[in-house]
RNA sequence: GCCGAAGUGGCGGAACUGGCAGACGCGGCGGAUUCAAAAUCCGUUUCCCGAAAGGGAGUGAGGGUUCAACCCCCUCCUUCGGCACCA
C-alpha cells in the first residue's frame, strides 16, 4: 500500500461544491404535482455591521439539515433566505458618519451572504430578498393600505413612548424598565400623533387560534402577553356630576366590598374631580407622576402613593358615598383607567387602604362566617362565600360573579366585559430608514403657511406604490417628532389638481418588513401581485420555522396579526402561517457567559471555517447538545468533530469492493440509518451525530469498507456535512450531486438484535449479565443463570419470594 | 412576587414507554509510532475502599410510590428565561 492518499481538505472541497451547487442551481425550489412539500424557514437576519456570529448558523444548520434530508426523502423543499434590512443601526451609523444607510446595508448584506454561502446552506438564493428593496417595500405598503382600508390603522394622539436620544417613538414592547430595548436610553411618555394598528381587534383569535400549532412554550407566552380577563364594567355615579365613573373589575361579586375608588393620574376626569382644598395637591401629584419613569412608577415602588380628590362616587347598589382617590398604581392605559377598590380581597387595594387608613370590609368569607377585615395583615383573594352582599349572600364566588353581572345588566348599571393586556400597536417611527407610510394629507393653502389636515388621511393609490424614500444627506432625528423626512420638503409636499398635499413623514417600525417576508418568498419576482395563488398553494403554510426565542412574542405576534388580516381579506387561505416553531438555544462563550465584544468571548464563524472547515462548524454546532438548549462553546469540541470527519474521510474515501459487511457491522449500519433518520425528524441532531461516530469507529476497524456501505454512510452524513458528503459521493462513483439521491433504506429486521445481554439482579442490584434471546421464556432465563456463581452467591441459603422477568430487559430475583 | 425550563463524571452531554446511569465527544492518565515533537493509533478514565477478585456509594437536597426511579408523586434549594401593581 504505497499509494499516497489524499487527506481530507475542507478548504479545497467546500468552495468547490458551493460553486457547483450555484452553477447547477441545485437548490432552486420547484414544485412537482403530487409530491409532498416542505417549507423550511429561518428567521432572516438583520445584517449588522459585525457580520455573522456563531449563533446564526445554529438554527440555520438545523433547518438546513431538515431541508436536505427531506429532499432526499422525495419532498419538494422551499428553503429561502433574505434580509431584514431596515432598522436603527444603519441609520445611527449614517448619523455618525454621513454614509447613506443604503450603502451600509448593501455592504453588510454582502458580508452576510458571503458568510452564509461559506457554510453551505442549501438556500434557494434566486428568491433572496431584502425588506429595503423597493419591490418589497411596495407590498409592505400595500398591506398597510389593506389595514387602513379595514379600519385597522388609525391615528391617535395618545401618550406614547418617546425616546429623545433615538429621536423616535417606541412600541410598548420595545421599552424595558422605562428604557429603550435597544441602547437602554431613557423613554418618556408624551402625547403625539401616531399611527396605530388595531391588533386588539384580533386579541381573541391571536390567543385561541394558537391551538393546534406545534409550538413550544411560546404559545403560553403569547397567551400571557395577550392577557385576556373576563369581568364587568360598572358605572358609578359621581356626587355633584352628571358624568359617570366607569370602572372595570374581574370581581363583580365583591362590589359591596368597595370602600373607595381610584382613578389613574392620566384619567380625563382628574381635573374636574380635584376640588377644593385638595385640588392643588392632586394636580401636583399628577404632574409628579407624569415625570416619573415607568421604572419608578412600577416595580420599585414599594409603598403606594396617591391623593384624595375631594370628590365622592355613589355606589350604584347601596348609594354609599365612596371617596375618589388618584393613585399611580392604577394604569391609565388598561381597562377604563379607574377601579373600585375592594381592599379586603385585593392585595393592592389592601396596601393602599392601609397606607391611607381607609376602611376594609369583608364580603367574601372563606368559611361563611363574618370576620373583621380591619385586623387582617393581607387581602384574601381566594374564592369563598359572599357575605354582607345582599342578594349575593351565601353564593359561591363563581355563582356570585354571574349573579352580579346579571343584576347589573338587567338594571343597566353595568355590562359583561372582556379586557386584554395587549395594547394596540404604535406603528409609526420618527426615523428615516424605514418604509414610508403610504398616506398623505390635504394642506390648507400652501406648504409654507398652510395647515396640514392630519384628520383627513388619504391612502396613496395602489398604482403609485411604492412610496420611495427621498434621498437625504442629513439623517439626524430632530426634537421635532415629525421626523427627518419632514426636512425633504420637495418629497413631502406635492400638488394634485392645483391643491397642495403633504405626505406622512413617519416611517414604519422594523417589525413591518418581517411581518410577511415568508409570503414574498413564495413568489419574489411577481410584479403584478404580492404573490400568485399558485405559488401560495404550492408552498404554504410554513412547515418549520426556526429562530430565536427573543422573537417569541413581538415578531411572532405581529406576523400572526398581519396574516389574520390578510386571511380576512381573503389574500391568504390559512388562519395561521407557521405550523411548527422551534427556537434554537443561545450559544454562550467558552467562559459560560453571553458572547459579547466587551467580554471578549466572541467566536467568529469565519475563523472556525478557516481553521476547521464549514462542515466541522455545522457538525459541532449540532453536536453541542439539544437544539433548544443554551450551551457554551468549546473550541476543543470542534477539534473532536474535525477528527471525526478526518476519520470519515480516511475510512470511506478509499472504500472498494463489494464484499458483504460482517453481520455485526451490517446490523450497526442499518440501526444507524434508522436512528439518524428518526433523529432528524425529531430534531435530535446531537444524538444522530453520536450514532454516526459509533458507526465510523466500527467501520474504521475493518480491513476494507465495501463501497455500498460507504455510499449509504455518505448519504446519511450528507445533510450534516454536505461538502464532505458530495466529495465522497463523487469519489464513490456518484455522477451528480447527492442532494436528490434517495435516503438509504434499512431492513427493520436488522435493526433489532434477536439476542441481547440483560442484567441479572438480586434484590434490585445487578450481580451478573446474561445473553438471552429477546423472546426467551422465563424458564429459559432462569435456566441460563441457574449455575451463575455471581448470582448464587447472593441467593444461596435464601428463599426466593418473587421473580421479575421482563424479556429483553431485566431478570430480578427477590429473595429474603 | 408570578409563570416557564433545567439541575447527571473534571467539561459538553446520552439514557426507548419506569428496567444494566454516564453512550458519543472533550479533557486527563498510560502505551505504540518518532532522533524528537505534532499528528495518528491502542488502552484506560463517576467516586470511595481494595494489589486484585470484589464490595460500597452515586443523577441538586429530603421524603414517598415500586421488585426496580435520572424518569412518577410531595416538600425544598439553585440556575437560566419570560412577565412586572393589567384591577
Amino acid at each position: 500500500m504505497s499509494i499516497e492518499r489524499i487527506k481530507y481538505d475542507p478548504a479545497a472541497i467546500e468552495p468547490k461544491w458551493q460553486q457547483r451547487w450555484e452553477e447547477q442551481r441545485t437548490f432552486e425550489a420547484k414544485r412537482t404535482p403530487g409530491k409532498p412539500k416542505l417549507y423550511a424557514l429561518d428567521m432572516f437576519p438583520y445584517p449588522s455591521g459585525s457580520g455573522l456570529h456563531v449563533g446564526h448558523p445554529e438554527g440555520y444548520t438545523a433547518s438546513d439539515i431538515v431541508s436536505r434530508y427531506k429532499r432526499m426523502r422525495g419532498f419538494d423543499v422551499l428553503h429561502p433566505m433574505g434580509w431584514d434590512a431596515f432598522g436603527l443601526p444603519a441609520e445611527q451609523y449614517a448619523i455618525e458618519t454621513g454614509t447613506h444607510p443604503a450603502v451600509t446595508t448593501a455592504s453588510n448584506i454582502a458580508t452576510f451572504k458571503r458568510q452564509l454561502r461559506s457554510l453551505g446552506f442549501s438556500y434557494d438564493w434566486s428568491r433572496e430578498l431584502a425588506t429595503t428593496d423597493n419591490d418589497y417595500v411596495r407590498w409592505t405598503q400595500w398591506i398597510f393600505l389593506k389595514l387602513f382600508q379595514r379600519g385597522l390603522a388609525y391615528q391617535s394622539e395618545t401618550p406614547v413612548n418617546w425616546c429623545p436620544v433615538l429621536g423616535t417613538v417606541l412600541a410598548n414592547e420595545e421599552v424595558v424598565d422605562g428604557k429603550s430595548e435597544r441602547g437602554g436610553h431613557p423613554v418618556v411618555r408624551l402625547p403625539l400623533r401616531q399611527w396605530t394598528l388595531k391588533i386588539t381587534a384580533y386579541a381573541d383569535r391571536l390567543a385561541s387560534e394558537l391551538e393546534g400549532l406545534e409550538w413550544p412554550e411560546t404559545k403560553k407566552k403569547q397567551v400571557d402577553w395577550i392577557g385576556r380577563s373576563e369581568g364587568a364594567e360598572v358605572d358609578f355615579g359621581i356626587e355633584g356630576h352628571s358624568e359617570k365613573l366607569r370602572i372595570f373589575t374581574t370581581r363583580p361579586d365583591t362590589l359591596f366590598g368597595a370602600t373607595y375608588m381610584v382613578i389613574a393620574p392620566e384619567h380625563p376626569l382628574v381635573p374636574s374631580l380635584a376640588i377644593g382644598e385638595h385640588r392643588a395637591a392632586v394636580m401636583k401629584y399628577r404632574d409628579e407622576v407624569a415625570s416619573k419613569s415607568d421604572m419608578d412608577r412600577t416595580a420599585l415602588a414599594k409603598t403606594k402613593t396617591g391623593a384624595f380628590t375631594g370628590s365622592y362616587a355613589i355606589h350604584p347598589l347601596n348609594g354609599e358615598k365612596l371617596p375618589i382617590w388618584v393613585a399611580d398604581f392604577v394604569l391609565g392605559s388598561y381597562g377604563t383607567g379607574a377601579i373600585m377598590s375592594v381592599p379586603a380581597h385585593d392585595q393592592r387595594d389592601f396596601e393602599f387602604a392601609k397606607q391611607f387608613s381607609l376602611p376594609i370590609v369583608e364580603v367574601v368569607s372563606r368559611d361563611g362566617q363574618l370576620h373583621d377585615a380591619m385586623t387582617w395583615t393581607e387581602a384574601e383573594d381566594a374564592d369563598g362565600v359572599a357575605v354582607r352582599s345582599q342578594f349575593l349572600d351565601g353564593k359561591g364566588t363563581t355563582a356570585a360573579k354571574a349573579a352580579m353581572i346579571d343584576h347589573l345588566e338587567s338594571s343597566k348599571l353595568g355590562t359583561r366585559k372582556v379586557q386584554y393586556k395587549l395594547r394596540d400597536w404604535v406603528f409609526s417611527r420618527q426615523r428615516y430608514w424605514g418604509e414610508p407610510i403610504p398616506i398623505y394629507f390635504p394642506v390648507d393653502g400652501d406648504p409654507e403657511t398652510g395647515k396640514i389636515r392630519y384628520d383627513q388621511p388619504i391612502a396613496v393609490d395602489e398604482q403609485d406604490l411604492p412610496v420611495k424614500l427621498p434621498d437625504l444627506e442629513d439623517f439626524k432625528p430632530s426634537d421635532d417628532p415629525t421626523g427627518p423626512l419632514a426636512r425633504a420638503k420637495g418629497w413631502r409636499f406635492f400638488q394634485k389638481d392645483g391643491k397642495w398635499f403633504a405626505r406622512e413623514t413617519n416611517t414604519m417600525p422594523q417589525w413591518a418588513g418581517s411581518c410577511w417576508y415568508y409570503l414574498r418568498f413564495l413568489d419574489p419576482g411577481n410584479q403584478s401581485e404580492i404573490f400568485s395563488q399558485q405559488a401560495y398553494d404550492d408552498w404554504m403554510p410554513v412547515d418549520l420555522y426556526v429562530g430565536g426565542s427573543e422573537h417569541a412574542v413581538l415578531h411572532l405576534l405581529y406576523a400572526r396579526f398581519w396574516h389574520k388580516v390578510l386571511f380576512d381579506a381573503k389574500i391568504v387561505k390559512h388562519a395561521e402561517p407557521f405550523h411548527k416553531l422551534v427556537h434554537q438555544g443561545m450559544i454562550l462563550g467558552e467562559n459560560n457567559e453571553k458572547m459579547s465584544k466587551s467580554r471578549g468571548n466572541v467566536v467568529n464563524p469565519d475563523d472556525v471555517v478557516k481553521q476547521f472547515g464549514a462542515d466541522s462548524l455545522r457538525l459541532y454546532e449540532m453536536f453541542m447538545g439539544p437544539l433548544e438548549a443554551t450551551k457554551p462553546w468549546q473550541t476543543n469540541g470542534v477539534v473532536g468533530i474535525r477528527r471525526f470527519l478526518d476519520r470519515v474521510w480516511s475510512t470511506l474515501a478509499y472504500a472498494e469492493g463489494d464484499a458483504p459487511l460482517d453481520d455485526e457491522s451490517q446490523r450497526l449500519l442499518h440501526k444507524t440509518i434508522k436512528k439518524v433518520g428518526a433523529d432528524i425528524e425529531g430534531l435530535h441532531f446531537n444524538t444522530s451525530i453520536s450514532a454516526m461516530m459509533i458507526l465510523v469507529n466500527r467501520l474504521a476497524e475493518l480491513d476494507r469498507v465495501p463501497v455500498s456501505a460507504a455510499r449509504a454512510f455518505t448519504l446519511i452524513l450528507s445533510p450534516f456535512a454536505p461538502h464532505l458528503g458530495e466529495e465522497l459521493w463523487e469519489r464513490l462513483g456518484g455522477q451528480r450531486s447527492l442532494a436528490y439521491e434517495p435516503w438509504p433504506s434499512f431492513d427493520e429486521a436488522l435493526t433489532v438484535d434477536d439476542e441481547v445481554e440483560i442484567a441479572v439482579q438480586v434484590n434490585g442490584k445487578v450481580r451478573s449479565r446474561v445473553k438471552l434471546r429477546k423472546d426467551a421464556s422465563e424458564a429459559d432465563a432462569r435456566a441460563a443463570v441457574a449455575s451463575d456463581e455471581a448470582v448464587l452467591a447472593h441467593t444461596r441459603g435464601k428463599t426466593e419470594k418473587k421473580l421479575v422477568y421482563v424479556p429483553g430487559r431485566i431478570l430480578n430475583f427477590i429473595v429474603g
